[in-house]
DNA sequence: CCGACGTCCTGCTAGC
DNA sequence: TGCTAGCAGGACGTCG
C-alpha cells in the first residue's frame, strides 16, 4: 500500500516525465473513485501544462500553468504512471491524461480507494491539505511530537496512523518505526517519555529515507511512475514477517490488532507496558482499560 | 470533543 | 480441483 516513501517515489519518478508536457487529451472512465469527476474539470484541464509534480503526506499534487492543480491519492491499490499511448490500457484504469509526446498518465486502482480531483489554484489545494495533515515526518519538531503522543490516551500505532499528527506514515511504516524506537504498539501515549518520544521520531525519519533509498516497497500492488516494483520490502524489520525471528534478537516477531489494524512486533525488542491493564473486546482487539498515568487536563 | 468503529472495494488466499 | 468466506487497509463519516 503506498505510503510517503512510495509516494514520493512515483513523484520523483513523474517528475522528468510529465514537467513541460501539455494535457492534450483526458478520458475518465465510468466507474465511481473517493472523488467523482467533475465534467467542468476536463475543460479546466485541457490545453493546459504541467509546470511541477510534488508530495504531501501521501498526496500528489500535479501543478498546472494554468494556476489549477490535480490532486491524486493512491488510497490502497492506486498507481499513477507514464506509458506511451499504444500501450493497450489494462483493466481498472480509471482516469487518462493524453500527453503532447505520445505519452500517457495513467491513474489506475483495482480497489477504488484512490481518488483524482481537481483544484482552481493552489490556495484551495493548501488549504484542503492543511486540514488534514500535520507535518511530514522529517519536519517534526521534538516538542510538538512529544506533546501529541503525550496528550492522548490512544495506543501509540494509532498515533502514528493520525495523518493530523504526522503525515505519511502508514501501516508498514508505523510497524517499522516502532521496532527500530523499542516501543510497544499498543504503548499508550501519555506513558511516553521524551526520551521515547524522540526515539520514535528519529526513528520514523531514518525508516522512510530508507524506504525511499529502496524506492519504496511493493507487496502486491505498487509501482513506481514508470510502472517497476519497489525494493524495501526485503528489508522489513517485523512488517508480514509474523512468526518470523526478529532481525535484532531472534524472538518470534507477533501479529496483533491495534486500532483496527494488524500490527507486527518483537515481544522482546518492543516489551509491553506491565503496568497497563488490559481488556480484550469481542473482535478480537485489546483495548486498555487502566492507565498508570492519568491525561493530562485537557485545556477549554 | 475525542476516540472507536463501520464503510467503501476487489483480489487473493486459506480452508474445506 | 473448485468453491467461498474472510482478510487486506486509507480516509472519512457517524455515533457514543
Amino acid at each position: 500500500m503506498p505510503e510517503l516513501p512510495e509516494v514520493e517515489t512515483v513523484v520523483r519518478d513523474l517528475r522528468p516525465l510529465v514537467v513541460g508536457q501539455r494535457v492534450e487529451a483526458i478520458w475518465v472512465g465510468r466507474k465511481k473513485l473517493r472523488r467523482t469527476w467533475q465534467r467542468a474539470w476536463t475543460a479546466s484541464i485541457l490545453g493546459t501544462t504541467v509546470e511541477a509534480v510534488r508530495r504531501r503526506g501521501k498526496w500528489i499534487v500535479i501543478a498546472l500553468n494554468s494556476g489549477g492543480r490535480i490532486v491524486v491519492h493512491l488510497g490502497m491499490t492506486g498507481q499513477l504512471t507514464v506509458k506511451p499511448s499504444n500501450e493497450p490500457r489494462p483493466t481498472h484504469t480509471h482516469v487518462v491524461f493524453g500527453l503532447a509526446s505520445d505519452v500517457q498518465l495513467r491513474f489506475r486502482d483495482a480497489r477504488r480507494f484512490g481518488s483524482v480531483e481537481w483544484f482552481p489554484d493552489e490556495e484551495t489545494v493548501h488549504a484542503y491539505l492543511a486540514r488534514k495533515l500535520g507535518p511530514e515526518p522529517t519536519d517534526l519538531d521534538a516538542a510538538e511530537f512529544r506533546q501529541s503522543i503525550r496528550r492522548t490516551g490512544r495506543a501509540l500505532k494509532a498515533v502514528l496512523l493520525d495523518q493530523a499528527v504526522v503525515a505519511g506514515v502508514g501501516n508498514i511504516y508505523a510497524d517499522e518505526s516502532l521496532h527500530r524506537a523499542g516501543l510497544h504498539p499498543e504503548r499508550c501515549g501519555v506513558t511516553v517519555t521524551d526520551t521515547e518520544a524522540d526515539r520514535l521520531r528519529e526513528a520514523m525519519a531514518t525508516v522512510v529515507a530508507e524506504a525511499i533509498e529502496h524506492r519504496g516497497s511493493t507487496i502486491r500492488d505498487y509501482v513506481g511512475g514508470a510502472g517497476q516494483r519497489g525494493g524495501y520490502q526485503t528489508r522489513f524489520r517485523v512488517y508480514g514477517r509474523g512468526g518470523e525471528g526478529c532481525r535484532a534478537c531472534g524472538a518470534a516477531i507477533e501479529v496483533i490488532r491495534v486500532a483496527g489494524r494488524s500490527s507486527h512486533f518483537c515481544p522482546a525488542c518492543q516489551p509491553a507496558d506491565t503496568r497497563e491493564e488490559r481488556a480484550t473486546t469481542a473482535r478480537g482487539q485489546s483495548r486498555i482499560i487502566h492507565r498508570p498515568t492519568a491525561p493530562e487536563p485537557r485545556r477549554t
